[in-house]
DNA sequence: AAAAATATTGCAAAAAACTGCAAAAAATAG
DNA sequence: CTATTTTTTGCAGTTTTTTGCAATATTTTT
């Protein structure tokens, strides 16, 4: 205890006694990009200057650029706008890659399960054209770009249209699937997590889902690897009920060993 | 001693609770775009804050465009994005008239069959956004129009998707169609005439369509004034089985005297 | 149609920002 | 080294922003 308080004083003396105009400003700007985030209150507190000077120093850093003021404090950069719709794209970026590791599993002559989400059909856009295979879903978008496929055939999966997902739910939806035998399923996953497996949060969504999994040869996941390790309220199977997981990550990358570990065969 | 223990604790409740404004909204939006959805009551648990201080974030977010609010929370853009597809076919006015006739029919509460086709489409697009009904289709256009619309429910009829005609045909819509019994079924025809009644050259289609007209109270038809006194190799049904006839002309034009005496209702 | 959940609105308290100003510190010139 | 100018800083009063609460609508569900 004795250290702390000669540390804490230490700390005290380093930055009070000392602190030119753009000295502090470096430190602002420093504890910004490690923290992405510093508080008015805390900055004043830390070096030994009133708030006014922090929030004078914060508005100049900002007409320079170097961080974003907000209320109550500053952002680092990376919570620029700009940053949005760049991340967006890389992101859209990922689910094509994703999209195409998962259209390479698909063969002539196969029965293909799929269920709705973006990547799935980014993964419709990514057939190739010479491709003849039997696709049944019930997810409109996937229909629409399905059946603008020179050589597919689709089954749609009727019942009543869920707007906010765009897919087919219910009881007579599950009754089809529980009917056919598909050698490869593919679903859109919202979070998979070692602990809770995949996971989902909605209901109707949740029965489909485990319907189409029990019905299938073969379950493949895709996802981007930000829902990696995240999970949500309701239950979709546990993780060895599926057969592949596919993200846009290399099949080494250390954030996919424990699924590998599970049994998972990862690409 | 008791003062690093205050001094913890306010670090502590600095970095876990206190979450500036515009950080806690970069939150949301994260959320938002990963699992396509997030409720209120779990944002608002998640980060410590008031239901209100989140529903006031999802305005300003919905504001800035970068999320949908919903009842209850939020929806991810990229969702609704996937199908807009606006190409505005504006083909005829004709079919404008047709539709609007056509959509006049259609009271709250109803429960309504459609066929597939343009002028089937362009009703979709001519119904009041005030309207509550459910509509019942196998046709994806059609499917994606009614999918638009604010408050209308939509059963799909699945079964295997015709590439052709956009529609989906076979021996299971059949049996789900038996099974129905709408208020009103609009038909696009491609040819009515007073002798062989209404035709038609697809085989496939002809037996849904007799399953449609066979299922529903009444049966409106509807085509432009050219398919009128034409016909085609496979009989649909006789004059007699439809109730209404909508055109693009005016119900006392002498081209539709005829049907008007065969028992049918001219609009 | 009633009950539950969610939204909206107005309001008040707290936090933070801004304003003008004066004292202190630093820089500059003589 | 001193006097003057400039910059920086803190303070007090005022304004704006943010937030939660309560009362009231509205929507959703049963």
């Amino acid at each position: 205890m004795q250290f702390f308080a000669i540390f804490f004083v230490y700390l005290m003396q380093l930055t009070a006694s000392l602190m030119l105009k753009r000295e502090r400003q470096a430190y602002i700007v420093h504890q910004v990009n490690l923290h992405n985030k510093v508080l008015s209150a805390t900055l004043s507190a830390e070096i030994d200057v009133s708030e006014d000077t922090i929030r004078r120093d914060l508005s100049e850093l900002s007409e320079e650029g170097k961080l974003i003021k907000v209320h109550g404090g500053a952002l680092s950069l990376a919570f620029s706008d700009i940053t949005y719709p760049s991340k967006k794209i890389y992101s859209q970026d990922n689910k094509k890659i994703i999209a195409q590791k998962a259209a390479a599993l698909i063969k002539d002559g196969m029965f293909v399960l799929t269920g709705g989400g973006t990547t799935i059909v980014e993964m419709a856009r990514s057939l190739s054209p010479a491709l003849t295979a039997t696709f049944i879903t019930g997810s409109v978008p996937a229909i629409v770009e399905y059946m603008h496929h020179p050589n597919i055939e689709v089954i749609v999966i009727g019942d009543k249209l869920s707007k906010s997902s765009k897919i087919t739910l219910g009881a007579d939806a599950i009754n089809r699937i529980k009917s056919i035998k598909p050698d490869l399923c593919f679903l859109g996953i919202n979070a998979i997590d070692i602990k809770h497996g995949i996971t989902d949060n909605d209901w109707d969504v949740v029965q489909l889902k485990q319907a189409m999994i029990n019905s299938s040869q073969k379950t493949v996941c895709l996802t981007i690897s930000e829902k990696l390790n995240s999970f949500q309220p309701i239950e979709v199977c546990k993780l060895k009920d599926i057969d592949i997981l596919i993200t846009e990550l290399a099949p080494d990358n250390p954030l996919l060993q424990p699924y590998a570990e599970a049994g998972i065969q990862v690409i």
